[in-house]
Parts: C-alpha cells; structure tokens; sequence
DNA sequence: CTGAAGTTTCAATATTTTCTGAAAGTTTAA
DNA sequence: TTAAACTTTCAGAAAATATTGAAACTTCAG
C-alpha cells in the first residue's frame, strides 16, 4: 500500500465502527474503492495482515450492504471483488442500508405502540411524543426514498441551490396561488 | 414504568448503539423525552435499573448532544434534566451531531491526502477517486448545514413536496431561462 | 471418483466497550 | 468552618464484539 492510499485505508477503517460496520470491514472497503483492479479474498487479507476467515466475513457484510460485486476471470478459479459503480451510487446505498437499520424498526414499533390506549395522564402525554416523533421519522423516510429515485445529477442540481430551495418554494406558492385565485 | 413507556425506553436502547450511543445512554434519553416533568439522576438510576455512576456518565454524553437541560427546582437541591424542546430541535441536534463525528473527521483527513502528489498511477487513480467521495460528503455537509437553518415548517413543506421537488426547479429553469433570454 | 484450489463456518481467544460502586469532589445551609 | 446532600471520577469487573485459524465444505479439472 502507498502513503495515500494506506492513511485512507486506516481512517476508514477507524471510522468504520461509526458508520455502521466494523474496523476491517471498513478497512476492506477503502482498499477495494482506491483499487481499480478488483482484488482476491487472499489479497485483501494479506495486504490488510487480517486473517482469511475474517476477509470472508467482511465480503459477507459487505455483499448485504451491496457495497461489492464479485467479478470472475476467465481461466481462474478465485473470485474477485471490486467496489460497486460511482460514488453516488455508494453513498446511496449506505445511506439507504443505515436507513434501513436505524429507523425502519424504531417505526415499527411506533406503529405498534400507538395502536394501544394510554391508560393515564402520563401515558397520553408518553403516546403524544411518540405519536410526534412517528410523523417525523415517516416524514423523513418516505423523502428520502423519494430522494433516492432522483437521478444523481438532479439531486446535485437540488443541493447546489442549498437553502435557496426556500426561495424557490416561495416562489412556487405565489405563481400556485395566483393561478388558483387567477 | 407503564408498559408503553418501557416497550419505547428498551427499543431505544437496543437502537442507542446504532444511533451512536450506548444503550443505558437511550434508555435515558426515551424516559426523559416521554416524562413531562425533569427527573433527578437517582430517579433515573432507579427506574433504569443502573448504577449512579453510569446515569453520570450518561447525562455528560447526553448534554455533549446537547439533548437534555437542566432544570433547577426552587428550593430543592437536587439537579432535574428533561429533554430538549421539540422532537424537530432533537432531530435536529442528532443529525448535526452524528455529521460532526462521522463526516467531519474524513473531510479532514481527505483535505490533507489531497494535497500529496501521486507517486504513480495506481496513487493517481486513487486520488481521483478521494477527490470525488470529498466533493461529495461536501455538498452534503453544505446542504445539510444549509437545511438545518431553514424552519421546521419550511422544511416540513419541503420534505412533504418530494420528488415534486424535480418539478419545481425544472419550472425554476424554464423561467430563469425565459427572463434570460428575454 | 479424487484431490487440489478455493471458500465458509464457528469455537476459542483477544480486544473493546460498557457498567459498577466506592472514593473523591462540590455545593450550600447553618 | 462543618457536615449533609448531592455529583463526578475512575479502576476494575462484566458484557459485548471482533478476530483468528483449523476444520468442514464446495467446486471443478483430470
């Protein structure tokens, strides 16, 4: 590994635990996106001095979060693995995947939880905050997923204009409502 | 504890490690968005079940967040915490906080391997490839700083508009172009 | 078939993180 | 001051998580 891709491979690898999966993972995932040639399980394990079990356990979390593709060559046995299309297409899918485990359940089990009637003061007022934070975790989630089916450039075009987006809605209100009035 | 109450307070536990804290640190934080009324650090301990220490430790983490006040009682001297304002505030802090510790350190740390020169073509390729996760996370950290200055209800306009959001800014080009051109 | 080349599994071990509780620290009323 | 009421700290114990490596499994060419 050279300097630069060594001090990236090991800071991923550190912050890894924070985004959701641990040291080698992440440490295997840096070397597969700096690395245009797609590298073998015993590649990964020998340039990161990580055991073979614990590469294959890695391709596994790596394979669910749909981060990898396995690619065969011709004329040889070993799989490889390369890290999947654009940038975009990363940060997508891990956003998508955290959503997935972050908040999905904690939905659930607001859902099921409203479902039951308070049985005091305190449990109304307990089911009213909870009931608050179910809409904005609906809210957030189904924009997102609506986010997603954006294409990338579009979505870019959208973050450029920052919070100038509120003008825009401004804008858009005046010329709704003349049309309605109008 | 009601059986609401504790079915919320365990799920957000479970998920605490997720969302970047420890579980007895959710706990703490569901009881108290739940409670209208501010707890002490041994009423905590003790509906929690945990030792004093930890709900010490907890509270520090908690107002590091920023997502707890205290609150002090006239004549009594204890101190009383209770959550933040409105579950928007929350989510708000949370998002800001969680961008500040898994974002910001890798912006950094990609700032200074961008300005090393690439020894050869492999480094060079990599870099390419740090230059483009770099702008993205900085558009995303731009937009969302940009996002978190807007109104809660402006932004709920915003979110609740979707993907319709495409169609506005093609209108806002149409129209942009229109007065350009004209 | 057979065995070489490769991959996965999982029990044991190592490492990291969390939690406890006693001791030290702080604040305040008298 | 003093001491009671309360909070924080932190070393060690407990729990959770990650890692290894040897054995089991799979695949395929001959």
């Amino acid at each position: 590994m050279t300097p630069i891709v060594e001090s990236f491979v090991l800071h991923f690898g550190e912050m890894g635990s924070r985004w959701g999966f641990n040291r080698t993972v992440g440490q295997m995932y840096a070397l597969l996106v700096v690395n245009k040639e797609p590298l073998t399980a015993n590649q990964l394990a020998e340039t990161l001095n990580i055991s073979r079990g614990n590469v294959s356990m890695g391709i596994k979390e790596l394979m669910s979060w749909q981060l990898i593709n396995t690619k065969h060559v011709p004329g040889d046995r070993k799989e490889y693995y390369q890290a999947l299309g654009s940038i975009w297409d990363m940060a997508i899918k891990v956003f998508e995947e955290r959503r997935k485990r972050e908040v999905d359940p904690t939905l659930t089990m607001l859902r099921d939880v409203l479902l039951q009637t308070p049985a005091n003061e305190q449990e109304a007022y307990a089911q009213e905050k909870l009931h608050e934070i179910h809409d904005l975790l609906e809210t957030v989630t189904t924009w997102s997923k609506e986010l997603q089916s954006m294409s990338p450039e579009k979505l870019n075009t959208l973050m450029k204009l920052g919070s100038g987006v509120g003008k825009v809605l401004e804008f858009k209100d005046k010329v709704m409502s003349s049309v309605n009035s109008g």
